[in-house]
DNA sequence: CTGTTAGCGCCTTCAG
DNA sequence: CTGAAGGCGCTAACAG
């Protein structure tokens, strides 16, 4: 049906090994053999069978890119960045895929599955983990048998794994065959929040609002946990009060919305309200706004990430900037094997604090 | 290396046929031997190779989705549709490969290389094309190649392919063996448009400045024209303005911002600014205000796609909103085959104004 | 530098 | 319902 390697032979009078040669290029191949062959493949149209390649030489140029939501900013800046570093022209002539796991831990597994059985070159999971022993653990698993199939695994934006308690002293001798524990590039998120509610406190507020993301995920712990650091450090009485003025909600912009109405019932005297990240914040500005409250006069708020957006929103957002696009190419760049492994397998990113114009002291008094 | 089909049958002692023919499903096999075979997999913690399974099968499961910026939503959340419809628990199983174009023809085209190299079951293409005639023809005859292939080629938010010129009457006969033209999804970028300027005349501007996309592409060609068409409707002397008030630039947020800043310099007067999309009307807001201009005070605003944030923003933005989300899934199902092509192999979504804060009628006077 | 020879792992008739 | 056998298209030694 399709054209063939054996019929582009036999069009340009070589035998089928030639053709392969001369299209991997990675074989010496007289320079008029190689251009007879070239146009045979011209006039043939033909297209390598992908999978029969791959099938034969045991490898394919494939890698996944996992992602919690791809209509989020966040995710697509990362994957673009992932993405860029494939293109052809960099060397990489990989086919990134972008996967859409929606949040969920079963299909984040069963996409690992779907790209095991492709024979994926390498895997980059995005974004924040999910915190649940069980899955953790199937997750672990999971990894391990990718890796140990000769798949490089890679994480973005999310910590490393939590060392397996099963495996005994036997892990210890890891970087061997199975490729050790998968490459990191995690986010500063801890510090950032840190900074982020210093900068609040600093600018005299005390009743500060958190709208956090879902409670079992990497990323909302750590982002709690530097706020709450800020907190303990300015004092220890904050530390109290941080729980009440907590709420939990998913990483989009109805939560923040929801969630300023429900802290708002808590506590009607709050001064700041902090967001998961900058698309809660902007639920968290229009029910401040439609609670009649302005932004920054009698609230301020600040959100995470730093997404293009926030720069423009009105007020423009105070926020915690991650260099999205480079980490993602970072990790695009492990995932190929072209960047060295950083020490420890794991790269940390900075965060930075944007200071912008949707923060601002409280009112005195 | 790999644990293969033939260690499975050895351990469940039972042929490779069976095993074969009990993952996929597609064969009568006793239920005893059937989750003997199940149990052996499970133990060797077999995958199956992807690769051999496509080669044998001369099918694969992947479907290519190709979007110009996969860090702009609008591309994030079609792309979310169509990948919702492949879902296993669909009935798709299918594995769906986001590729960023980047806007690129030539990446464009080597992206369909490459899925055509994969054997892809099929290609949603998304987002406006490049009109470029070299191009348009080019892409035109990979995609009749894909097509020949066996691979679903679907559209989504772009014209039908232009009619081939070259093919003659040959041509005619479609929907046979090669599957015919490529079904589409089209977006009426046109009507909504007109119905956009339409508004703005209603409120009484006279003075608009557009800030359009990239002159080459169809999606700012029919929303141009949609635009222009109003214009006309109202009143001819206004198309003569048009052209001066017109300024091409990216779909991003800067090209927003310094279109608007060209506009204001070419008439000061202005009164209202349509921009390409939302995210170059994030842009074009900024330019006002930091010229001290208030929206819509002094100058109305409105954008294009009604993406999340825009609702949110302040002022929230008028718009035009495309379900684009329910036009991805209904790509990607078309794409599986999953759902009868629309009559004519064209199925246009409509689309909506949506009026909110950011236009009001000019200052009197 | 080029041709020959074996598979890669699975699917799919064809028998039984 | 199950097994045996051939081949999908390509790559990778191995000879020349």
């Amino acid at each position: 049906m399709a054209v063939t390697l054996a019929d582009v032979a036999a069009r340009a009078g070589v035998s089928a090994a030639t053709v392969s040669r001369v299209l991997s290029g990675n074989y010496p191949v007289a320079g008029a053999t190689r251009s007879r062959v070239l146009r045979a493949v011209e006039e043939l149209e033909y297209v390598v069978n992908g999978p029969a390649s791959s099938l034969a030489a045991a490898t394919s140029d494939l890698v996944g890119v996992l992602v919690n939501d791809i209509a989020d900013p966040f995710f697509g800046i990362i994957a673009s960045a992932v993405q860029s570093e494939m293109e052809p022209e960099k060397g990489g002539g990989k086919l990134a895929v972008v996967c859409n796991t929606g949040g969920s831990p079963e299909r984040e597994l069963t996409y690992l599955t779907l790209l095991q059985r492709q024979r994926a070159a390498a895997v980059v999971l995005t974004g924040s983990a999910v915190e649940d022993p069980a899955h953790t653990e199937a997750l672990a698993t999971r990894l391990r048998r990718l890796a140990a199939a000769g798949t490089r695994v890679v994480l973005c934006g999310r910590p490393p794994l939590p060392e397996a308690d099963g495996d005994g002293g036997r892990d210890g001798q890891r970087g061997a065959a199975d490729g050790g524990a998968p490459l990191t590039v995690a986010f500063d998120n801890r510090g950032g929040a840190r900074r982020l509610t210093g900068h609040l406190l600093a600018l005299g507020h005390r009743r500060i609002g958190y709208v956090a993301g879902p409670a079992e995920r990497t990323t909302t712990r750590h982002r709690l946990e530097g706020h709450r650091a800020a907190l303990a450090d300015h004092d220890r009485a904050l530390l109290a009060e941080a729980e009440r003025l907590t709420v939990h909600g998913a990483y989009d912009r109805s939560s923040g919305y929801d969630g300023t109405l429900e802290l708002l019932r808590r506590e009607p005297g709050l001064t700041a309200v902090l967001a998961a990240n900058d698309t809660v914040a902007l639920g968290v500005c229009a029910a401040l706004r439609e609670a009649g409250l302005s932004i920054p006069g009698d609230v301020s708020v600040a959100g995470f990430d730093d997404l293009p957006f926030s720069a423009d929103a009105s007020p423009a957002l105070t926020t915690v900037r991650i260099p999205l696009h480079g980490a993602g190419a970072r990790a695009g760049r492990l995932a190929l094997g072209r960047d060295s492994a950083p020490p420890g397998g794991v790269a940390t990113v900075r965060t930075e604090l944007m200071v912008r114009a949707s923060t601002a002291a409280p009112r005195s008094g």
